[in-house]
DNA sequence: ATGAAAGCGCTAACAG
DNA sequence: CTGTTAGCGCTTTCAT
């Protein structure tokens, strides 16, 4: 691979010089640097990054550590992650700390050994797991901001959604609805002062005579299971409130399946307002927790910390504040009538035949 | 930042002494290793990569260019290709080649820079951009395979699914089933011999009296355009092939909001087996072309060829056979009948309330 | 405007 | 088993 000593030889200058002009800089003859540039381009030339990187003692590039791309959820906050780090002159380097041999503080270690300028963290719903490695971080001087609350008071930036008012605001639909009887589908992290569920209840509880019931799932099997579990009930809920929207379409799948008719028999919303909501038999209603904020913020933070490390103080909490999307999947409840439970018969790929 | 040289000398070795303690190497005391590794631990200490790879001369690092991440269909392309390269030992570099600042020939450019030991490049629906880039990045040495079946020969291995067949699959499908009229929706790429056009027409030529439409689209608003000419034409097709699950998904929500059902009153098959197919209302039949074999064989090939430049000779291409997956959304038509071309009233939102 | 020289942090001969 | 030395490719003082 062709390297800068190689340019400035067939240009007849230094490797200086010939640095200096691929850098463009302002003190050197123009003839000269139209010269080595043109010699550099010819040659199919590029500066070794990793030497240059050791030099310059900065690498110009972000990390960024998901717990896994798969889940629908996060390739649009990558993107827009990307987008903006990219947008301000920084490379990404993205780890899944979900893949089978990485783990959190697997990236974080390995973002750390690249020197990377700094580090975005998405926590998974398990909250934090690898606080001791986060904290060596950022003793060592790397800048990082956490994406979604963790407990705790963490030594860094933190920007999260207030998923208790997006919780707050799917119950008072619910109840505005007439709804008396609803369930929570989804694992059930406690977020804190922040957790949908509180929110949830919170809303819940101004209207009296709610009853609720939490219903634990991750996977599709369990959503499966949870929702049979609900169906099967003396009084099932009239309404179901998936922490996900990816949980939602399950719960979706799973209902139909069983020949119940969304909204007319249950209700479904879901939580983060994914294009896959918009697919769904009937679309979705949702809460929307605008990603491209949360992504312009902590990449800005990022930045901001990066060139000044004190920026605006003490770790700070930026929260981004939920909206409702009402869409399809919500209305009121058939007071009436009891749900069927029994499967119909033949085609069973659609409950509304 | 504690580097090599601190370690050293807090435990009074040299660095070379220090340098093998913590790689393990077998030419040293173990009592001396155990010290100096605890040392390192205390202190914090991690091996500055940049440096590193600056003196071997090698990353460790595959880089892996796809066109974006938001299209549902590389998600898990990316994870699969994640688990294999860090199975294999090497870390991932990913580049979105759709992203605003960057192009594919910008993505391999930086590549290169950063010195990746070896390249995966997905193309996109236009084929291969950046042949020039590509070209002179394996002149340089740097091996890369090609994910997608471009024209003209490429200097790489490349593997590509035999769209083709997937083609011919649903053209059979379609006929088996009894259907005369379908409409094709989707960008139109030339993939020369594996086109999935090309093998849907010789699956259709084998039934005499079939006709067909193509609808060129991509985005929401042309499926919106696309589905809407079909429903407006005299003798509107029975049955749609999309290009893409997410196209057929676009096409489903279209349809469901003219109200006409599916597999009722027009059948559609997809392409790319997403889980999001099975989400759709009925759910997607869809072509399947294995994703874990096309991420492993490019993992594997672009490996091979790292430690042997020569392996396998000449550039090799590698086609994974499809797969035909039926569901609920294609059934036999109902030649008896045309469809309805006046919306239904009120509740719009599901053709089969 | 240009060159000489130093050094970023690390590993790998080579020598002892 | 351990230390000395050189050098990966680049940028950047400091001289000239």
């Amino acid at each position: 691979m062709i390297k800068l000593a190689d340019i400035a030889e067939q240009a007849g200058v230094s490797e200086s010089t010939a640095s200096r002009a691929l850098a463009n800089s302002p003190r050197i003859s123009a003839v000269k640097r139209e010269l080595i540039q043109r010699i550099a381009l010819e040659a199919g030339y590029t500066v070794n990054q990793v030497a240059r990187n050791l030099r310059v003692q900065s690498t110009k590039t972000l990390g960024l550590v998901i717990p896994e791309i798969t889940n629908p959820f996060f390739p649009r906050l990558v993107q827009l992650i990307a987008d903006s780090a990219i947008g301000a002159g920084y490379r990404l380097q993205l780890h899944l700390s979900g893949v089978s041999q990485e783990s959190e503080g697997d990236c974080l270690a390995a973002l750390r050994e690249q020197r990377v300028d700094g580090v975005i963290l998405v926590t998974s719903e398990n909250g934090l797991v690898a606080r001791e490695a986060l904290s060596q971080m950022v003793a060592f001087g790397v800048p990082a901001v956490l994406l979604g609350w963790v407990s705790g008071e963490p030594p860094v930036d933190m920007v999260f959604g207030n998923d208790a008012t997006g919780g707050y605001l799917v119950a008072k639909h619910f109840t505005d609805l007439g709804h008396r009887r609803v369930a929570i589908l989804g694992a059930v992290p406690h977020r804190g002062p922040f957790d949908r569920l509180v929110g949830f209840r919170k809303g819940l509880m101004e209207t009296p005579g709610v009853t609720e019931i939490v219903v634990p799932a991750r996977t599709n099997e369990e959503v499966r299971l949870g929702i049979d579990h609900l169906l099967g009930l003396d009084k099932p809920p009239t309404a179901i409130f998936a922490y996900q929207d990816s949980l939602a379409a399950m719960a979706c799948r799973c209902l139909r399946q069983s020949c119940v008719s969304i909204p007319e028999e249950i209700s479904v919303v879901g939580f983060d307002n994914l294009e896959l909501g918009t697919y769904l038999c009937p679309q979705l209603t949702t809460v929307d927790l605008s990603m491209e904020q949360m992504a312009s913020c902590a990449v800005e933070t990022l930045l901001g910390r990066l060139k000044t490390p004190s920026f605006r103080g003490g770790p700070n909490q930026i929260v981004i504040p939920p909206q409702l999307f009402v869409r399809e999947s919500t209305s009121r409840p058939r007071s009436t009538q009891s749900i069927k439970k029994t499967p119909c018969e033949g085609a069973s790929h659609c409950a509304c035949d």
